[in-house]
DNA sequence: GTGAAAGCGCTAACAG
DNA sequence: CTGTTAGCGCTTTCAC
C-alpha cells in the first residue's frame, strides 16, 4: 500500500492487482493466486475476487507478469520480408464498392504469392499454440530489420530465425540472451540449433530421375543466388547424382530464384541451343523457364523437360503441371518452434540439426517413366 | 545500487542496464538514454556504453520497457484456428529422406488450405511493421482460446479480432483495457471499430450478373451457416438484387461454407431437379457444388451456372474456373491494424466502420455475356 | 550532459 | 489459506 497511497476507485485508469485487491478486500498476493493457482484459495474468496475482476474489467499485464516471472511465454519468428509484396508501399484502398473484372484464363498463373513463408508461419503458430506459447512475428524488410529483431529478442523466450534474415553477428548477440534456432540453413558449427529440409537428397532424387531413369545427358541447371545455402545444398545433390551417372558437370545459367531473371536467362540460352532438360533451383525460376520455353515454341515435356523445387501450390496448376520437390513448409515452422521449446527446457543439451524429409513430386513437365 | 548489492561482473546472468552501467562507469539512466535518445548523450560516453553493450551481449528487456513505458509496441491479431488443419494433432515427422510420388493430375484441386487467414495475417504483419509495431498472433483452437486471448490482451497495445473468434463478453472485457477492432463483421453498435468487406454489394453485383444479364430466373442459393454475419450480408445482397429484377426469393440449401456439406446438399437437390444457376455462399461450398454437378453428369456452365464467393486462389484452377467475388484479404489485415493504430492515436474519436471494396471475378463457370 | 530515485504491475518466497 | 515484502529491468522526472 505504501507505494500506492491513492488507490481510490474513482480514478479512471486501467485497473491493476491493487485495485482488484482493494475492492475485494484481500491482498494482491491473493489476487495473483486466484488467477494462477486457483486451488490455493478458498472458494468464497476466489468467487469474490473473480467477480471484482469482472466488474473492473481487469486484465493482468503480461509485461509485468513476464518481468516478475522471468519468462514471457512468447516465441519469436523472424523471416526476410514477404518477397514481391509490392503492397508494401501501396496506399491502403479503403473505399467500398465492387469492381467487375473479366478474369477468364488469359495466361499463365500468377507467380506464387509467397506461400512458402505463409505456411512456415502457420506451422509455427500451430506448434507454439500447442506448447502453450504465443507467437510474435517479424517479417523484416529494409535495414530496420536488425533493430526489430533485437527488439523482439528482448520480448520473447526464444527465437526462430529464417536463414539470411539478419547478420550472424546480431544472431550471436541475441543468442547470449535467449535460444536461437536457424531455419532453412544446414550450416553447422555456428553455435545454433538448426532446422532444415533435405535439399541435397531432394535434388539428388530429382536428378536421378532425369538422368538415371529418363536417360537425359544434356541438362542445364538454372541456378539460385550464389549466397543461398539452400541452393548450395541443392547443387551438392545435383553434382552427386550426376557423378553417380558418369556425368562430370552440367552448364548453369543464373536464375536467381526469380521468375523474371530465370525467364531472361533461359531465353538467352535457348537462342543458341536447346538442352533436353532444364533443372531449376526453385519453382519460381521454373515458372520463368516455362515462360521462355513456351515463347520459343518448344513443347514441355516433349522437347524439353522442366523441373522446379519447393512444391509451391502454383506448380500444380502450370501448363503442364510441374515436376518438383515438395518441401514440408508448415512442418518446418513447427519443427522450428519445437526446437526452440526443447532448447528452453534443456539448455544444456548438445546442439541439434533437424532434417525434414522432402517429396519428389513427379508431374507432367517431367513425368515418371 | 541499493537494490543490487552484488552486481559483480563475474556472475553469469543475462546482463541488465545495471551491468552495462557499472562496466561503463555511468548511471543506468545514461544507458537508457544511449539506447532511446542517443543525441542526449555526449559522443564519448555513448561510444563507451555501446561498446559495453556489445561486449556483454546486452539486449534490453522488452517487458521491463513496456512496463516502465506503459506501451508495448505490439499489436495482437486473433482468429479462429486454421480451419481443417488436421496437422494439429499430427506428430511431427522429423526423419529426413525423400519420398517419391506420382503426382500427375488425378482429380480436382485440393480444397484451399485456408489461404484466407494466411493472407489476412500477412497483410496485418506488413502494416504493423510499417507503423512500427510488432505483431502477436493467436489462431485459437479449442476452449483455451478465451484464455489465450485474455492473455494476449495483457501484452499488447491493441487487438484485432476476427469475428466469432471469442465471445462478445470477453471482447467487451478486454476492450476496457485496450482498443479492439473486429474484422469481417459489419455489425455496428457493439462499441468496437469494425473492418469488413462489402459482402452485400459483392453478392448484389454477382446476382445482378446472373439474373439481370444472363437472364436466369431459376436460381438456388447454397447458404452458409445461419450464425455467420458474412453470410447474412451476402443474403441481403442476394435479396436486393433479386428484388430489383422482380424475383421475390429463391430456394436455399444448406452448404455451411463447407465443401463436403455443400456437395451433399447439392447432390440431394439435383436428384429432384436442376436449377439453371447455383449461387454459393463461398468458394468452398462452390467446390462442393461443382463436385455434385459433375457427378450428376451435368456441364458447367452449359447446363448449370455455378458461382462462389471469396476469391480463393484455388477457384482459378477449378474445372471450369469459378466465377466468384474476390475479397481483398491482405488489405483486410492491413486495414485492421491501421484501425487499431488509429484508435491508439486518437482514443476519443467516434467509432469507425471501414468497408473494403470487392471484385466480381467473371470466369468460365458463369461467364460474361 | 548526467545521476538519483520513484515507480510500472506482477510473482514468489516467507511468515503467520 | 492469506498477507508482507522484495524485487523483475527499465523509463522518467527532477535536480545538479
Amino acid at each position: 500500500m505504501a507505494r500506492h497511497p491513492d488507490r481510490s476507485e474513482t480514478t479512471a485508469r486501467t485497473p491493476t492487482v491493487y485495485d482488484v485487491a482493494d475492492r475485494a478486500g484481500v491482498s494482491i498476493a491473493t489476487v495473483s493466486r486466484v488467477l494462477r493457482t486457483p486451488d490455493a484459495v478458498r472458494e468464497a474468496t476466489r468467487e469474490r475476487v473473480l467477480s471484482v475482476v469482472r466488474d473492473l474489467g481487469y486484465v493482468p499485464s503480461g509485461n509485468a507478469r513476464a518481468l516478475a516471472g522471468r519468462r514471457t511465454g512468447v516465441i519469436g519468428l523472424c523471416f526476410p520480408g514477404h518477397d514481391g509484396l509490392e503492397g508494401d508501399r501501396d496506399p491502403l484502398r479503403v473505399e467500398g464498392g465492387v469492381r467487375v473484372v473479366d478474369d477468364r484464363r488469359n495466361g499463365a498463373p500468377a507467380g506464387g504469392s509467397n506461400l512458402y513463408f505463409d505456411e512456415v508461419l502457420r506451422g509455427a503458430e500451430v506448434e507454439a499454440w500447442r506448447r502453450g506459447f504465443a507467437l510474435m512475428v517479424a517479417a523484416g524488410r529494409g535495414p530496420s530489420r536488425e533493430v526489430i529483431v533485437n527488439d523482439i529478442a528482448g520480448r520473447v523466450d526464444g527465437l526462430a530465425v529464417v536463414a539470411r534474415t539478419v547478420s550472424n553477428e546480431l544472431l550471436t548477440h541475441v543468442a547470449r540472451r535467449i535460444p536461437v534456432v536457424v531455419l532453412a540453413d544446414a550450416t553447422q558449427a555456428d553455435g545454433f540449433d538448426h532446422v532444415s529440409v533435405d535439399n541435397s537428397a531432394g535434388m539428388q532424387a530429382l536428378v536421378t530421375h532425369v538422368v538415371g531413369e529418363l536417360g537425359v545427358r544434356d541438362v542445364v541447371y538454372v541456378a539460385g543466388p550464389p549466397d543461398s545455402p539452400d541452393d548450395a545444398e541443392r547443387q551438392l545433390g545435383l553434382m552427386s547424382a550426376l557423378a553417380a551417372h558418369g556425368l562430370a558437370d552440367v552448364p548453369r545459367v543464373a536464375g536467381e530464384f526469380r521468375r523474371d531473371t530465370a525467364h531472361a536467362a533461359v531465353a538467352e540460352l535457348l537462342r543458341s541451343r536447346t538442352p533436353r532438360a532444364l533443372v531449376c533451383a526453385n519453382d519460381q525460376s521454373a515458372l520463368g523457364a516455362l515462360d521462355a520455353v513456351r515463347e520459343r515454341g518448344l513443347r514441355v515435356p516433349d522437347d524439353v523437360y522442366v523441373t522446379g523445387f519447393d512444391g509451391l501450390d502454383v506448380a500444380r496448376f502450370t501448363e503442364p503441371p510441374l515436376t518438383t520437390v515438395g518441401q514440408p513448409m508448415a512442418e518446418l515452422g513447427r519443427a522450428a518452434v519445437q526446437a526452440v521449446v526443447d532448447r528452453l527446457e534443456a539448455p544444456g543439451k548438445p546442439l541439434t540439426a533437424t532434417r525434414l524429409g522432402v517429396e519428389l513430386l513427379l508431374r507432367e513437365s517431367c513425368p515418371p517413366v
